[in-house]
DNA sequence: AATGAATGAGGCTTCATTCAT
DNA sequence: GATGAATGAAGCCTCATTCAT
């Protein structure tokens, strides 16, 4: 197994029984079992269990801002840009749904004080919005509230579809959520 | 010190102890010493570690659902039901500060499978939603993504004060609040 | 076993498997184990590994300087002060042959940089030897030197003597030791 | 490199840190990275970490035993070898000061059961005074006790020395210990 | 009921050694 | 011969939980 393999199936493996059994809950032995690589080799690529974390965490946001940006644009117009970057976030969340979990990892890592998860998620979305408001297709409110509660309105709308994940749902749950950013933000 | 003092004194140091360093590097040893109280007396009244941090969670949440719902029957008409909502969730939240971490505190509590946090406070807020519905003030959305989208931009709000918890922050953020929910869920 | 004989027992375990394996070759596991205890029980008395081995060496040290000054007592003019004093070391070292090893286990230990094992005994040498050279008994040599050296003959008697631990030549050996030391610092 | 000045980088690196941070806390691969070389290669010189510093000691002991019986040949007639003597083991001692705690490195080495450590410099003590002692210059002493307590008291005046490392210093050690030695051997 | 000493399973991490390239 | 990635056994230490006092 090439060297990127070995990262990927160790970061495979942690994703997936993280997500299952929870952070604590799961050992550094499990993972590297479940990668198929020794103990050792786990320990030479992360420097430590928190760090595997991040290094989950880190992957799995610059996945959600990719697809998100990449919706966005989508949109012709401003208003018409929320419906795309909706369903495209909800796609990429479809796809990961059983590491969705792995959001609420975060308080309890050890040491992670410095750690700011979600944190290039909201910048995106403020910067999104403003685009939006220098456009002069936004209101104008108050950016941080604006970043916070847009992302929130995202994960809530994630949480309300878990509820129950299928196809027939998503639709209804992205078109909501899409109606709803309209009624927020667009001037 | 009667028993229901010493119930009273282990939650409290629990909240803070596991607020300010987490849940899994907080020792029940620490918390019997910070409540002043010996380990044993923790397990008579807690079974075990989890069942600590539930109750934690069950009393901030009643903490929470009684202040909205103090809060919701303030306002006279429906749509005038928000704004002193969601004020009255933020004094909460502004008086029980640092224990706000706890929130995040769910998902990777052992064996936590089936323990849904937050529930209570969905299920009334769906409730409220659905009488404002009923009464003809509320638009009619689908009730669960209301619901959960409706917490959703609440922790958002929340989580956008915390960036900057002063006083006056607490007015622009409740107050922007307030509008984007009349505006979302307002007829 | 009440708390003190505990404590004597881990003790005792360890000095004989550190002194018999090395320090580093014996797990807190081994101790425990000889000990009759558990591990846990082993952490609560020592914080760790080191701490375990500096209160051994901190032990055979007072003991040391207790029957050397025990000894030194004994003898009623300066210089007949030094048989019974090397009689009475060496007295304790027999007693104690099979943990002599232990002297040598300093410089391994982790973060022992500030320990100075043998200070205790270098110091009340160079005490006794000046006590004696304001009594007008002993040659004026340089004082660091003088304990140093001092304490070096000893060390050195008993590596001489463990080369055949047996009685008779304890005689010979505490004898040549002490004329060397009559020679060496007497007027 | 050529393999033999591989052997010394090697032993150069695990010199230094051996004696910086002690031989357990030392790892094979500090010791190649500081020798610039693979932890492959410092395997196929070193069977393995206990043998790597066995050379060391060897080496040293070499070494001492060689300055030692050159200072010894300097001195004209049997009184006077010892001050030559004393001088150049401490000059030896004082070119590879930061190496000396090797010397207390052999107790703890993992199956060192067997490795004596020092016994060249003993034996060689033990021969030269034998010399003496047939040449009518020495006092007749155990020889046993003769050569383990020479060698000490050259440890006792490397420490003493080394509690202030300095040139003056070194003077005043040398002589005092040189007239020890007198005092104690010569008839 | 209260206490806190005792327990020991189990986790994270290290590192000597091997061996495929 | 050289390299250094890979291995996995094993150690230190923690801490949830129990139970004798």
């Amino acid at each position: 197994m090439d060297p990127d393999g070995k990262r990927v199936a160790i970061m495979a493996a942690a994703e997936r029984l993280f997500a299952e059994q929870g952070y604590t809950p799961t050992t550094m032995a499990d993972v590297a079992k479940a990668a198929g690589v020794a103990v050792g080799s786990v320990y030479r690529l992360f420097p430590d269990k928190p760090s595997l974390l991040a290094a989950l965490h880190k992957r799995m946001e610059a996945r959600f801002v990719g697809v998100m940006i990449e919706g966005w644009n989508k949109g012709e117009t401003y208003p018409d840009k929320f419906a795309p970057m909706i369903v495209a976030i909800f796609g990429e969340a479809a796809r990961r749904r059983e590491i969705m979990p792995l959001y609420a990892m975060t308080k309890d890592m050890a040491g992670a004080a410095d750690y700011a998860p979600n944190m290039l998620m909201i910048e995106t979305i403020a910067r999104l919005y403003t685009d939006g408001v220098d456009a002069g297709a936004f209101r104008q409110i108050d950016p941080i509230v604006q970043a916070h509660v847009g992302f929130a309105m995202v994960e809530g709308g994630l949480r309300a579809w878990m509820t129950d994940p299928t196809t027939p749902r998503l639709t209804v749950v992205t078109e909501t959520l899409a109606e709803l950013f309209r009624r927020t933000f667009v001037k």
